[in-house]
RNA sequence: GUCCCCAUCGUCUAGCACGGCCUAGGACAUCGCCCUUUCAAGGCGGUAACACGGGUUCAAAUCCCGUUGGGGACGCCA
């Protein structure tokens, strides 16, 4: 898509057109996902456009792999958009024809500084208690001290914006309210750097004026670059959207989230079986509220959501409460979804081999026996393990506390009675641990549990008498005795 | 250092814009009880917050100012 400049000035502003415009530098993180999400919410709920674009500008930084993990992120999120991905890679020519505009008509500039001064005397500024600012040297070389730099010297210079330095700057921002800033305080930024690419704060608004966005949803984070970015609107001399400065996700510490809370990136969640459904549940209620209401469809959200139910405060992630929606989540959702959900795990976790399929029927059976007891789909799968495999492994504690010559001639007794029954379903199942608890005059547990460790290997389970019409007759007596066997063993 | 943002239970939040309905509600976590063959799920109940100080007002969690605390930004990163 490539407008020209003309054309732009004819904006609609009747329709919403956001973007996620995230950096592959990195993995898809919960911050820039709740980014995505808000926006993609806001897209939806005002049936506008979501667009996704890739800001690639910092080749020594992005990589291919990481773009591939946003698209598989955002795909699996299930945040799909209207158009893009963009990446600003192919589109380095349209951003030096601005900034060759912008230079030409003397609201740019060349500087011949090099990055290490620069940086020493930010270093400098910074030892000495001053605002770290750009001291402005190159500014006004060309009219005041008449150097002209030559051709060569031009090619490797940077070109930096003439930031206005007086008056203020307001930015009404959607979440925020008015924000004013001294003009003063804002730094001639680089938007050309001296290898001939272009930078954030110039392509960022080249690309949100091209793409027609009306309202830039982002982290607050941005919020000190919005002044910025305005003048750069300003002197392209285009319309400036609406902006909203969502408040940050913060670590139990406090502090911005990142890799040293633990896993914070989508793929970390989507390995430890999290629903998408629950993550986008989880990420919305960071900042955003509806009145008491905590489980959302996604037809809810997308009814209710709203900028102005927003927070202004930054947000602590709890794992906990994601922990709970994933359970919520895991229990409401029909077993035919579970099931898809959970066979690739199925797999990875060696819990079925190449190949093996099994009967949905009795899947879902299985499933339903253990959804309101899985909080993940990596707890499902190994539950499910001891329903699917041929055979167990016993709980170290679980094996020395209920397989010992206490219940050796009950299993035995329990076996033969079993072995005689022919409708093996949960029903018939009960009624031969009911009479055998009759007979002994003991409690249903102290026969139920030495059972459940032959069965699962755990002292946890679903009811016992539905695990062993899962497993099945032949399973369960092969079980019981080995069970049995391996009393006599020790 | 400078600028900007923010401030209700441990955490996410409702309430704040239109001050009285707030003895501050819900959720997660936590504790207790019930249910119970285990583990869950579920039900019931408990502990727990308006950062502080000044105003304004008959009345402030709600409005104003200050303080403190926290966060963010100050890159030829985005």
């Amino acid at each position: 898509m490539e407008l020209n400049l003309s054309e732009k000035s004819l904006r609609l502003d009747s329709e919403v057109r956001v973007r996620f415009a995230p950096s592959p530098t990195g993995h898809l993180h919960i911050g820039g996902v709740r980014t995505a999400l808000f926006n993609w919410l806001y897209a939806r709920h005002n049936k506008g456009t979501f667009i996704l674009r890739i800001e690639d500008t910092d080749r020594t930084r992005s990589t291919e792999e990481y773009i591939d993990a946003i698209i598989e992120g955002m795909k699996w999120l299930g945040l799909d958009w209207d158009e893009g991905p963009y990446r600003q890679t192919d589109r380095f020519g349209i951003y030096k024809s601005y900034a060759d505009k912008l230079l030409k008509e003397g609201k740019a500039y060349y500087c011949y500084c090099r990055p290490e001064e620069l940086e020493q005397r930010r270093q400098e500024a910074l030892a000495q208690g001053r605002p770290p600012k750009y001291d402005g040297r190159c500014r006004n070389m060309e009219r005041v001290q008449g150097f002209k730099g030559s051709r060569v010297q031009k090619k490797n210079a940077a070109v930096r914006f003439r930031m206005p330095q007086e008056g203020q700057t307001v930015v009404d921002d959607l979440i925020k309210g008015r924000v004013i800033f001294e003009n003063s305080h804002l730094d001639d930024l680089i938007i050309m750097r001296s290898d001939g690419t272009p930078t954030y704060n110039l392509v960022v608004v080249v690309d949100d004026v091209d793409m027609n966005i009306t309202h830039v949803i982002r982290g607050d984070d941005h919020l000190n670059n919005t002044p910025k970015q305005i003048h750069i609107y300003n002197a392209l001399r285009y319309e400036v959207p609406l902006f909203a400065h969502l408040p940050m996700i913060l670590g139990p510490d406090k502090t911005r989230l990142s890799k040293r809370h633990g896993a914070t990136s989508v793929t970390a969640y989507i390995e430890m079986g999290y629903l998408p459904d629950a993550l986008v549940n989880y990420l919305v209620r960071l900042g955003w509220s509806h009145g008491d209401q905590e489980v959302f469809t996604r037809d809810e959200l997308i009814q209710y959501f709203s900028l102005e139910n927003v927070g202004k405060s930054a947000a602590v992630f709890n794992p906990e409460k994601l922990l709970w929606l994933n359970s919520q989540y895991i229990i409401n959702s029909p077993a035919k979804r579970l099931i898809e959900l959970v066979m690739p795990f199925l797999s990875k976790e060696k819990v079925i081999s190449e190949g093996q399929t099994l009967n949905n029927d009795w899947l879902s059976k299985a499933i339903n026996t253990l959804r309101e007891r899985s909080r993940t789909l990596i707890e499902l799968t190994n539950s499910l393990r001891y329903y699917i495999a041929e055979d167990i492994e016993y709980d170290e504690k679980a094996k020395s506390k209920f397989l010992n010559e206490k219940s050796r001639d009950l299993l035995i007794e329990f076996k033969e009675n079993l072995t005689s029954i022919t409708d093996f379903s949960a029903s018939e199942i009960e009624k031969v641990f009911l009479s055998l608890i009759e007979k002994h005059s003991i409690k249903l547990g102290n026969l139920a549990q030495p059972v459940r460790v032959a069965i699962t290997g755990k002292t946890e389970s679903p009811g016992i008498f539905e695990v062993l019409e899962i497993v099945g007759k032949e399973k369960t007596l092969k079980r019981l005795e080995k069970a049995i066997q391996t009393i006599g063993i020790s």
